[in-house]
Order: C-alpha cells, then structure tokens, then sequence
DNA sequence: AGACAATTATTGACAATGCAACTAATGAAT
DNA sequence: ATTCATTAGTTGCATTGTCAATAATTGTCT
C-alpha cells in the first residue's frame, strides 16, 4: 500500500504560489534581458496583440492586468513613452480612452513571442506532458471560474 | 470522438498565472482587512513560524521569499518595526542576522493562520476535489524542481 | 601571516503600484 | 431639462521593491 502524504489545499495553494513567482521572475529577466520589456509590458502589448483592432479601453485593459485603474494608467503612460503603444479617445464615450498597439509595438511584439515562447516551453512547458498541461489549464481555470 | 481544443503550455502557465494573481490579491484583501498584515507579512511570518527556532538569516528568508536581499532587509524592518518580528546578530557568522518571531508575531500569526486557512479552502479548496488539489501540488512541483 | 576574492547585509536613488481624491462625461429619474 | 448617482480616467501621496554601490566579515591560496 502506497504512502501518500495527505495534501491540504493550503499546500497546493502554496506551492503555486511559489512556482509560478519564480517562473515569472525568470521569464521577466529573459524578457528584459532580450527584448528590453518586462514580463508585465509584455502582457499588455500581448493582450492589446489580440484585441479587436489591437485597441482596449483602459478599464478593461486593467481587468484582465490584475491592476487597478490607476496603476493601469501609469503603466500605460511608460509604454507610450517608449512608443510601444498610443492613447485615442473613445468616439462613443467621450470619457474613455483606447490603448492601441503601435506599428513599433508590433514589431517588438513579434520577437518577444518567439523569445518569451521558448522560455515559457524551456521552464514550463517541457516538464510537463501534453496531459498534464492541459490538467494545470483546466484546474487553475476551474478555480477562476469559481472565483467570478 | 469529443472535440478538445489544444492547450499548449503557453495557455496553461498563462491561466495559471492570472489565476494565482487573481487569488493572492483576494487572499491579501482578507488579511489585510481581517488581520492587518499583508499577504507578503504573512509569508514571511508563516515561514519563520515552521522555521527551527523560529528564526532565519535573511539570506534564506529573501530566497524562499522570492525577493532580492535588499527587499528582505527592507520587509523586514518594517515587520520589525510592528514587532512581529525581530533581529539578532548570529554568533558563527558575523556577517549575517536572525529575523525572529516575536511572542506577539506567533499571536498574530496564530489568527491570520485561521482566517487565510479558511479563506484558501473557500477560494481555491472548494473548488477542486481533493485528487485536483493533490495534482495542482504535484504538477507545480515538478515544474519547480526541473527550474532547480 | 597576508592578499585578494567571495559572501552577508544594508543603504541611497529610483521605478512601480495602490489608495483616495478629483474631473469630466454619461445615464436615469423626475 | 435638471438633478443626482455612476462611471472612466487621471493625479498626488505613500508604500513597496529593485539595482548598484558599500561596509564588514569570511575563506582561500600562496
């Protein structure tokens, strides 16, 4: 009869909570090193990549960032500077404000998907089966869901 | 035949990735509001509490913390500064200090425990049976281990 | 022993982010 | 049409963390 160490959720919780910070923080450096961007620009340029138009409004921009409104605006303020990205203000909400991938962000883009790809396969990917990946998408996405 | 949509590891460690995020910013929340440390407070609390003697150099601490050292020195002496924590000189290396669990950083470690153990089963536990949980913890940890 | 490299922790300067307060625009109710 | 609550985004201030440089100590090599 096989022992097995009984698992709470507090350990499975906890363990990855530790091993996806420590992938972040590797990738980051990868990123930063290669491209010149950090893991969280490239989020944004990624997400705005995918975007109808390559345009967001900056509420929703900031959602799917896991930032608030006002770090979302900071944030969005540097990777303009960079000209990565451009503001335009939103034809039907006169409040609002769409955050648009430039031509030159696009272009960074590019590389950084190969570069941050490989990585994520490197330091992820390969220890894993197609299974498992899949298990690890459809748990976590489980736990989302019950989460709202 | 059932139709799957291929989950490549990009997807998968992008899911888990917001996931965790969504979750440790939730589980701050609750501890901030509940206990009055954050959840980065309660991980270096956690750990000195299982640590021998309750105390650890801030070397060890910042790695398991996933921080530089210079943010350990810094995290620390704000928990200090609220008396959870303390330091002390250690005598085989004089280079190097202790952070020690205060007695008042066990009592407050010994609430925090309670609510944020409640607050992973309801936001995380729930959510997964307890085979789910078992794979969530073995699959984060062979990731770990193959990045060293 | 003496010299030099490596390690531990801290500090100063700065980057990134949250919170609360604010402005501008929208929408709903009368 | 006017009022009032709500929403989108930005800004000031405080907090948190990083990077590079520093001081003190240890270890190694001759």
């Amino acid at each position: 009869m096989p022992e097995k160490k009984k698992i709470t959720a507090i350990d499975s919780w906890g363990q990855a909570l530790t091993t996806v910070s420590r992938l972040l923080r590797k990738f980051d450096t990868t990123l930063q090193e290669s491209v010149g961007i950090s893991a969280v620009w490239y989020d944004v340029l990624l997400r705005l990549s995918y975007a109808p138009n390559r345009r967001m409004r900056m509420q929703n921009l900031s959602e799917s960032l896991i930032l608030t409104r006002s770090g979302a605006t900071r944030l969005v303020d540097r990777i303009e500077k960079a000209g990565l990205i451009c503001r335009e203000a939103a034809a039907e909400d006169r409040r609002g404000y769409y955050a648009i991938l430039t031509d030159e962000g696009r272009a960074v883009m590019r590389r950084a998907k190969k570069i941050h790809g490989d990585d994520i396969l490197a330091s992820f990917g390969s220890h894993l089966d197609s299974d498992e990946q899949r298990l690890v998408y459809e748990l976590m996405r489980k736990v989302a869901d019950g989460n709202g």
